[in-house]
DNA sequence: CTTGACATTGACACCAATGTCAAAGTTTAG
DNA sequence: CTAAACTTTGACATTGGTGTCAATGTCAAG
């Protein structure tokens, strides 16, 4: 598929999807004509690029996650103890940014269900309103 | 306190303090000779807001969170309905966020489990179960 | 009184993530 | 064949979060 229905499918613009190739997160292909040419897999990687990105990590940071992202699928990764140890402070940091959102997140779920309305909380869990 | 101790005690500069306070995020009380006077409760605040603020909230997002918060204190808060329904989008996003960052928690826990340094995750895991 | 640490405001600077526009080539529908 | 819709590259603009510097004021200790 080409970049705009790449882009339309993971939710963000065309010109993310190529600035996201620029920082090397993503390596498309070409077609004859010069046009980009994607996966269907492409889709769930970007939207996930995407949404680290939108989640305060670095490019740099997550192209290191999607890295390992693809490391895992093979048998028997391994690594200099060095770049362990830079993974895990890396670790630690989603960990703090996992903690911070969810404390907001019981605050907003509090919040909602104590103003009788509940039934916003409901409609958001099940369907997508926009 | 002055804001020398508390950017120190909620580990950010005072650039940032004065920032955040320029944002609306937090009204520090002023002595007689114009320095910012601020309460111990004030170091967890602030740290709290930069941790949302590195978890890729804006400004303006993190403010209403902190709003919530303290009206969620009051005995009986209510809001119109428009307003939970944008909180209710607020907090779809957040729960997204926390989505995206805990799959990555994940992978990156595996693959230091699966790199025999189960030394350093250990080492780094002094806290947080969840 | 002087010095050093800390405060104040305001300005300028920087970077990363995005938007937007322009000029030119390609594909597709009518 | 033409027009609309896409794509390419490249450049410029913007915004939000930060750092840093300068000039000045306050205060505690020697």
């Amino acid at each position: 598929m080409r970049i705009g229905e790449l882009a339309r499918d993971a939710g963000i613009s065309t010109r993310l999807v190529r600035y996201y190739e620029q920082q090397g997160l993503i390596a498309p292909s070409r077609q004859a004509n010069g046009y980009r040419s994607y996966a269907d897999d492409d889709v769930d990687r970007v939207a996930r690029i995407a949404g680290l990105i939108q989640s305060g990590l670095p490019t740099k940071l997550v192209k290191e996650v999607m890295n390992l992202e693809d490391a895992v699928a093979e048998a028997r990764p391994s690594c200099p103890r060095a770049v362990a140890e830079r993974l895990a402070a890396e670790l630690a940091g989603i960990e703090e940014r996992i903690a911070c959102l969810s404390r907001s997140r019981d605050t907003i779920r509090d919040y909602l269900a104590r103003t009788e309305h509940a039934v916003v909380l409901a409609e958001a869990a099940g369907d997508r309103p926009d």
